[in-house]
DNA sequence: TGGTTTTATGAAAGCGGTTACGGTTTACGA
DNA sequence: TCGTAAACCGTAACCGCTTTCATAAAACCA
């Protein structure tokens, strides 16, 4: 069956495709009965513009690309969702552009972000955003860098939570203020020895809140010991993996700050399994507030990034890119910290 | 910055814009020399194919659409990934459509699917997925249906766990299977008062499950009381709904089977904070076995649809729709009750 | 060696829209 | 009544690629 177009219309019509083309689009007035006469056979034949035909000529073609490591990390869809929300008022459809779906090594997530970001200006997205993955790992001068540095000029590219400021455009969570906002509540708590769990050391993120944190402590005296700074990774698993390590050692904390809320569920999971009560044993805090954290029991106090909020914000920044808008290279978002129940006072 | 084209190459290296193309898809012999030299300027000026021009000649896109309600359920990702490992080695890439986000009402979310329907047929993708939502819930005959019929006939169109058998292309799912091994390992454990809460009472997976379980208790002789099957919906908090009104009860069950994890959680939470100890005061299964069922305390027991398969199966059968391969109008998948920590043994 | 196939390439016609340009009408004000 | 601006509409070029058709040269075969 092949699909009607706007000549079709217009021989039925008994005018030009340009006329068709004019009511389509209103562009340029047209006869009150003309167009009447064309809107009755597009929707006699339910006709519908061939999109490809109109970018291919247009130079735009309202798709965005958004490349992440893994949907199935619930702080993705969270973004996700955000940033539909708000793209979807500009008209944007997403291609969404999974770098890690089936536990890969990260050398191949490499060329996969390296693929897609061919496979997205070859398909002429109007932008793109890169969110967590490699290029938050990456040096400066390193082969993605460039790559996406080389992309960038012939089409915006947002990085979401990215490194390498000045670079490139960013919109990302205030991680000195979080980590700030958690120790301040730990030590009114009474805290004094607390462990931060998870992460990657490499990792911006990481590293400016494990410095935010040390910094706060300081400002109160009190001192991070360096056996208690440990963990490799983002997951339940290894967050389970550190507080057993942690429980090991003669010394224990009393409180525990973790990377993100997955590493938080593993602490409070392996805690509970070594007979610890949470918060009256261990206090913990978690990171990210992905809506499990509410959900657990106890509830995780968590430092909210506001994802959704976060996914927003950037859906309206790239907008801002692809209109020529004047945006500022970075954008900083202030997290904001939810206190539940997996924390409480220190009790000797 | 002007993007280069097959023109640009074709100049500068003194043939017809017939001869690049064919060294760029391997179309037709070219002569060695012409082929390196082709291939040089091509790696010198980073030129990359415009993939709307070849789509709108070629007819076909690579792209596919998938519809669903709302990426912030955890059920989803991990269909979705799923499907992208499988999507990915036939070269799609996929539009994400979301049609719930932003907490709106059922009636906007009828508008969405349709709307998306809509762009995805204009931007000319190769196929839809549909996954959940309205089309779950609508009856035969309904606008929507017929829409998404008429759809179909001009593209592939695949219901993932979809009603309506024998209109469309679907997999889904054996929902008889799944509550009938959960009815039987909750039976087999010596429990006869069990309650089945969440869900929509219209929802095909709901009525297939209530039915095939009280099926299975029958055949033990055994009886499901009306006023424990209950709940309307899909969310945690539906299910601290439902526990605080069977907790209410003079008579109170044993253990609980439940629509999804969500509602699971939500009933575990509920009944934690009643006092109940899970499992030994109450036996809790979920549905759907997405990745925090393991990382609840204690971990869930529950019906494993194996969603990623699900995906991967979607994508796969939806390539052969795409292809035109010989493909049945319905695909069932076999779920597999995982037995974690929250169920055990009735004790008087 | 002459005929046939294969290789190698270009010219040009699309794919399905948008839009610059130009030519008629019609409307309106003086 | 006439001049000018606005309304209305068609022709044709163009977006960037693929593909058919035609042609010429090279390779193969008897």
């Amino acid at each position: 069956m092949k699909a009607v177009t706007v000549y079709d219309i217009a021989k039925e019509a008994n005018v030009s495709v340009a006329t068709v083309s004019r009511v389509l689009n209103n562009t340029a007035p047209v006869k009150k009965e003309t167009k009447e006469r064309i809107l009755e056979l597009i929707n006699k034949y339910q006709f519908q513009p061939n999109a490809l035909a109109r970018s291919l000529i247009k130079k735009e073609t309202g798709m965005i690309g958004i490349i992440l490591p893994d949907i199935t990390n619930p702080f993705f869809p969270e973004v996700l969702s955000g940033f539909d929300q708000q793209a979807r008022n500009y008209g944007y459809t997403f291609f969404l552009c999974d770098t890690m779906s089936a536990n890969i090594d990260t050398a191949d997530q490499y060329v996969r972000e390296s693929e897609y970001l061919n496979v997205l200006t070859e398909k002429q997205v109007d932008g793109i955003v890169m969110l967590g993955g490699r290029i938050d790992l990456a040096k400066p001068g390193s082969e993605l860098v460039s790559e996406v540095l080389e992309v960038s000029k012939r089409l915006p590219v947002l990085l979401i939570n990215g490194n390498l400021p000045g670079s490139f455009y960013r919109v990302a969570m205030d991680e000195r203020l979080g980590a700030e906002l958690a120790a301040r509540h730990l030590i009114e708590l009474g805290h004094r020895d607390i462990a931060i769990v998870g992460g990657y050391r490499t990792l911006r993120n990481t590293i400016q809140r494990t410095a935010s944190f040390t910094k706060t402590m300081e400002q109160y005296g009190l001192k991070v010991r360096k056996e208690w700074v440990l963990g490799e990774g983002f997951s339940v698993r290894n967050g389970e993996d550190c507080i057993r390590q942690l429980l090991e050692m003669p010394q224990r904390p009393t409180a525990v700050l973790c990377m993100n809320d997955l590493v938080a569920i593993g602490v409070l999971k392996g805690a509970t399994k070594a007979g610890l009560k949470v918060p009256e044993d261990l206090s913990i805090v978690g990171y990210d507030d992905i809506p499990f954290a509410s959900h657990c029991v106890p509830e995780l106090t968590s430092v909210s990034l506001k994802v959704n909020e976060l996914g927003q914000k950037a859906a309206e920044i790239l907008h801002k890119l692809i209109t020529r808008s004047k945006v500022p290279k970075t954008t900083l978002l202030e997290p904001e910290l939810i206190i539940r129940e997996s924390t409480c006072a220190f009790r000797k």
